[in-house]
DNA sequence: AGAAAAAAAGAGTTATTTATTTTTTTTTCT
DNA sequence: AGAAAAAAAAATAAATAACTCTTTTTTTCT
């Protein structure tokens, strides 16, 4: 369903923010090179780097560059969703495009009534939709507390 | 979500269905042939015949080859769910597999409680699969009166 | 200032999926 | 029997997605 960018962008996000929460504090923001991040997710490093350049070139996370440099955080994990994350790499088509691929459902003076399939199956892809709008990497970091919880293969 | 291969023969078999129960009769069983198929539907003509192929190995259709051949069903198609097609060609494990990639939720000894998507996201890939496995291509096919309804571009 | 560490950028590669072409086999009909 | 119609099979090609490598730029620290 999703790329497989935007599943590693998620695990990335989410380990950053329970990094940030475990090790970060007020005055000295938490920065992670992906070089660690890679590692640890077990990502492809210069895959990842590019995920998270088009991250923070979207104003999710901020890149320092040089010696110590890495990513972090350029707005409170608490008002990032998930959904935001998706949108970048997939677009939000996705949510709108019958997964049957069933192509009018989504034209002009197209009629649901028409769709043996469109009422059910809306109301699933609404729903991991709505799903990820309203879960913030914040919270969701949480209730993670080792890598282990849930990234490890 | 899921390959075009699964969208396709989704397609073509619904199609067939409401073909088969526009001009066919007990005594004649109604073939189809790829040809015609593939140009109603505008599905890449030797794509669709191997998945043709497939759905024909697997039970689902029968093939006649030769003059006035085609393929025609080969179980009542009430008794066909698409549930039975998307396995065929895309396997069951996409139902059982994170859609977020997170690896572990599959994996023995996993305890839900430690993925923070799992029960949510789960719940919404259990009703696709559930609405999948309990609708029935006859069945669709009924509310279909004619090939603009559902599948023209 | 200079060396080193890190990300940025761009070009290139590999793998997978989707699609096309060509040839072969089977069947039907005259 | 022979021609033609159709599916089957196999080989090839194109497109897309996933991943890698190399070079450049920026920053930091000594």
């Amino acid at each position: 369903m999703f790329s497989s960018s935007s599943k590693y962008a998620i695990r990335a996000v989410l380990y950053l923010a329970m990094l940030t929460k475990k090790n970060g504090s007020k005055n000295k923001i938490l920065k992670v090179g992906i070089k660690k991040l890679s590692e640890d997710l077990k990502i492809p490093t210069f895959f990842l780097g590019k995920i998270m350049q088009t991250l923070a070139k979207n104003k999710i996370l901020k890149s320092h560059k040089g010696p110590n440099g890495g990513f972090s955080f350029n707005k409170d994990p608490n008002e990032i969703s998930l959904y935001e994350i998706v949108k970048i790499f997939d677009g939000e088509e996705i949510f709108n495009t019958c997964i049957l691929g069933l192509s009018l459902c989504n034209q002009k003076n197209f009629n649901k009534e028409d769709c043996p399939f469109a009422y059910e199956l809306d109301l699933c892809v609404d729903r991991i939709n709505k799903y990820l709008q309203n879960t913030y990497v914040g919270l969701a970091a949480e209730s993670l507390n080792t890598l282990n919880d849930i990234f490890t293969v």
